[in-house]
DNA sequence: CACACTCCTGGAAACGTTTCAATGAAACGT
DNA sequence: ACGTTTCATTGAAACGTTTCCAGGAGTGTG
């Protein structure tokens, strides 16, 4: 109803003339700055809270040329693993005055500049960013800027920025040792995109630890997958496929994990019994499937605090050092023997007989 | 090593010079306003990407006293159904120009506050924020001076906003109809806080349903939670520990929900077999939870959508109607016969044991 | 050929803050 | 009592845009 006919807002002219002063001393009264007097700055205080005087960011931006506000853009917000980080970072961020500009790539590098160039154009003070693709795009000016920028989770090769990342070597070579101890010798790898750090890092790590485990990794038993759960299924469906099918699998994320859960239950296979299966990332529920789910967990929270902390420092001017966070296996029950050789093999459902070959990088899923 | 001596951005005037053209001319080339020549828009576009330029936001903000910014306030971001809402929204938003400020209030009326005023600060252009508390905080005040706001999933008494929410009742009838048919008569609720529209709404139907339905709803069988899973899991204890516990559980949202199946699984309590359970909120994984998870299902992506479209038509000036979506049951495994009577009498866990009374409103997990 | 249009353009005044240089007042040490 | 420092204050100049206003160059009409 009340049409919202704004009565223009009080503006720092106003506050200054309510309290008697100039607008110098009231913006100094208001920031806190040194030099103003008690009696002042309690005359501003009262002045502003009886007009209601909201001060304008973008006038303080403009001038200042600083922005209190940082921005954090993960590669996908559903994803439980970056949502912590996301949430990690914005407490750390709050406490030390910034607000943060939250923003989600969707996996997208186009999506990934779109908002890059907002943030720019909001004038961020600094960048947290799990980042996308090649060093070609925006984000490779907006380093080249000097503006503070820190990588987390992920990041670009030739680009000298500190970053927040976890090496997956000793959750990977406890996952093979389990695996190897129960008996497995045909491990199935569902990568991620081949296109980001992390992606390459978790497929490297694995092939030079199962070699080195005595594991024979046949290019066969590589599946590619991006990341997003769908992948996970189609690429858990095609590896079930192989005449000679694995009898272990390991997802690169957890998403892709359960998309490989739901396929092998598509498939009538039993987790832990018929396959045994490891994914990257803990869940708040991964204990709660059927069975509950082995997984390498990496800590999102301290990842989502340290890069916030890091980002905080390069603002700061400080130059922090790069943090590489430890990953471990929990172990649940989704793994034990392998099943006595049997028949496993059952129809591949019609929608996957000749699923599109999946190449590194960006996937579409219609 | 690279010290970033920023050698001060381009302005819109060192594009108009370059150009050849009056800043008044760039301004408008930029802003693809009408009445400028097609010769002079492509002059500019060159200058700009000879020089670089980035518009400033905040000279644009301050002058046009709009800033092509959202605000989306949620709940709690590791929700993945209020992770999907704001994903939602965000894609609305980025499609009709806007950029979003995505914020977490993590359940917290304080945190919400914080970010509000940030986001005032900013001149946001609208709000979509899930609200929390009464009508006593920043929250009023905004609606107050006019801001467009739409509510989304939660609504605050006594202000008028248009909102998308959705009605519990029709999947709550189902559900009952579904534990009745099943022969189910002691129904235990894990309810959401009475602070918010949502637990309060659910609660309320439930009781109403229950009584149509002809099943006795004795108070003890209800049991106060806050929206987080920790709540979840005293709640579900607390209810199976009474002298004549449930047969069956709805918890009023998904963590809630999972930390029931954490505290059942805990008592060596098999769901299906020994207590049914449901949940408001599909997850993506709850078919592979053991069982599959009967659960309550809003459309959050709707719910997103349609609220970003109504932020964006309250921002054109219009007054969209709220909408409600409906509710309804998918059924999965969860939810079988009541066991025939036997002891289902466990100990309960010493952590349990005398767990502080939780009372409606905010919890503290240490 | 004068007239009223339309279309494009440049100049300048905002927008609301921070900060700089200047000024007067007060406190200090000798 | 006098210079010298410190401190609190003010007025004005930025910050980088958008937008208003007035005017010039074309076009069609009587």
């Amino acid at each position: 109803m009340a049409a919202g006919s704004r009565p223009s807002r009080p503006t720092i002219r106003d506050v200054a003339a309510a309290a008697g002063v100039s607008v110098g001393t009231t913006s100094r009264a208001l920031n806190g700055h040194k030099n103003v007097s008690p009696g002042n700055v309690e005359r501003v205080r009262l002045a502003v809270s009886q007009l209601g005087f909201q001060l304008n960011g973008h006038a303080r931006s403009l001038r200042s040329a600083h922005s209190s506000t940082i921005g954090v853009l993960v590669s996908d917000i559903r994803n439980p693993f970056f949502a912590e980080i996301a949430r990690a970072a914005e407490m750390v961020a709050l406490e030390n005055g910034y607000v943060t500009l939250l923003a989600n790539a969707d996996e997208s590098v186009e999506q990934q500049d779109t908002y890059l160039r907002g943030m720019v154009s909001h004038r961020i003070d600094g960048l947290l960013v799990a980042p996308q693709g090649d060093g070609t795009g925006s984000l490779s000016e907006i380093v080249a800027s000097g503006l503070p920028v820190v990588f987390v989770d992920r990041t670009i090769d030739g680009l000298d920025v500190p970053s927040v990342t976890s090496d997956s070597r000793p959750g990977l070579r406890e996952a093979l040792a389990h695996l190897r101890s129960l008996g497995h010798q045909r491990i199935g790898f569902i990568a991620g995109p081949q296109a980001t750090s992390t992606g390459r890092e978790r497929l490297v790590v694995f092939l030079g630890e199962a070699r080195e485990a005595g594991i024979p990794q046949p290019p066969e038993l590589v599946a590619q997958g991006d990341f997003q759960s769908r992948s996970g299924e189609v690429g858990a469906h095609l590896l079930m496929s192989l005449a000679n099918p694995p009898t272990a699998l390991i997802a690169a994320d957890s998403l892709m994990g359960v998309g490989a859960l739901v396929a092998l239950k598509a498939r009538g296979l039993r987790v832990g019994r018929d396959v045994s299966v490891i994914a990257f990332d803990d869940l708040p529920y991964a204990s709660l499937f059927d069975p509950g789910l082995t997984v390498i967990d990496q800590d999102a929270e301290a990842m989502g605090r340290l890069a916030g902390e890091g980002l905080m420092a390069v603002i700061r001017g400080e130059r922090p050092a790069s943090v590489v966070l430890p990953t471990h296996l929990v172990v649940r029950g989704s793994c034990r023997e392998p099943a006595p050789v049997r028949k496993l093999h059952r129809k591949t459902p019609a929608r996957f007989q000749g699923a599109p070959a999946l190449h590194a990088g960006r996937q579409d899923h219609p």
